[in-house]
DNA sequence: GCAGAAGCTGACCGATCGGTCGAATACCGT
DNA sequence: ACGGTATTCGACCGATCGGTCAGCTTCTGC
């Protein structure tokens, strides 16, 4: 009797290709990953990926649109929902909450955007990203403002995902994820909300 | 007769050649760069590359060596003198200035080592971020402390490169250097120097 | 039980990859 | 003017890239 993991995998070949995909295009890179090691990784072969999914191009849309459709939902809504302290407080929630449901997908069109630029899908992401950081903060607010909301989604991103490089096996399972969860949103609140006292400081 | 710049160029092929890389590398990353493209982009024909540069990966260690040594002194010096706010002050200043200094040699191998793992020039950046992070915060601090440090690095490096991603070319060109600097070190101090009250919040 | 659709694969394509080699060319001290 | 060294390049190598195609198997509706 396989077990229920394996018996889901075998169903949908597609779905198990997507995972296995999005697992290499974050971690080797899109450019990096072949069709031979991600059809090789999923036990299929290269031409079964091709007819699941039309090209690279398209199994990379079928990666991480779906984060980004996510994502572009959020900043939507933020938008629409003002930038008053109350709205960023929840808004935070939902974005730590999106990232660390997300985190590959998310890693790697953050990460990767910049060599991608014209694929239709690393497209969408940019303008939601550019639309979050202009939402985030004021045209005319000072440097540091801007300054202040790079840090926050980079240095988040980059966390989250940065761990399985820079920390050694030790630290790395030992935490838990709803820990994790409320130290990132501590952490961002920190650089979002404006503190007393830091514009005069 | 030739510009100042072209002359000089033209002087030193191996150096024209490093920095073409290193942007190559930085923008495009280093899987997806072709030592034909590199040659392309600096005049060159890839023979010459290879001429100058026993391997494509004997480029990446000319690229980003001197910016590791950097960091690796860098967090020596840290290390060896102590983690009080006056040395953690120091050291913010000159991790920015070292930034500002290294922009693409810093987000290459910071962004892509992940997907460069067992090359030797990267291993060593690997290591030294880690002797960094574990210098940062003690072992058994919270896991916030240790998120801290992670969004600072990450955000920083992330920001001073994705601008050329997300932000428009408005927003672009208009930052002084020297502006960003100063925000740069008010944003790192503000998240890596112990603020009063944020421990008992 | 049978036809057709769906799923999967190996063989193959032109292009490009990193890298080697030998022949030119440019530059140099003598 | 000459010999040698430094530099550049084109031709070429085996391997791998993304992608096409024809054919084989498996599943499904009737």
């Amino acid at each position: 009797m396989p077990t229920d993991a394996q018996t889901h995998a075998r169903v949908h070949a597609s779905e198990e290709l997507r995972q296995v995909a999005l697992e290499q295009f974050s971690t080797v890179g899109f450019a990096a990953s072949s069709l031979q090691q991600i059809a090789d990784n999923a036990g299929y072969s290269k031409s079964s990926v091709l007819y699941h999914y039309a090209s690279k191009e398209a199994l990379l849309e079928a990666a991480i649109g779906p984060a980004i459709d996510a994502m572009e939902s959020l900043v939507a809504e933020f938008i629409a929902g003002g930038r008053s302290d109350a709205a960023r407080t929840v808004f935070i929630e939902r974005f730590v909450d999106f990232l660390l449901g997300n985190r590959l997908a998310v890693h790697t069109f953050v990460n990767q955007a910049q060599s991608l630029r014209g694929i239709p899908v690393i497209e969408r992401a940019v303008v939601a990203i550019r639309a979050l950081a202009e939402s985030m903060s004021e045209a005319d607010a000072p440097l540091s403002e801007h300054l202040r909301f790079g840090i926050a989604l980079g240095g988040a991103v980059y966390t989250l995902v940065a761990d399985a490089t820079f920390l050694d096996e030790d630290h790395r399972t030992v935490v838990d994820g709803d820990e994790i969860r409320t130290a990132l949103i501590a952490v961002l609140s920190e650089l979002l909300l404006p503190a007393d006292g830091r514009t005069t400081r």
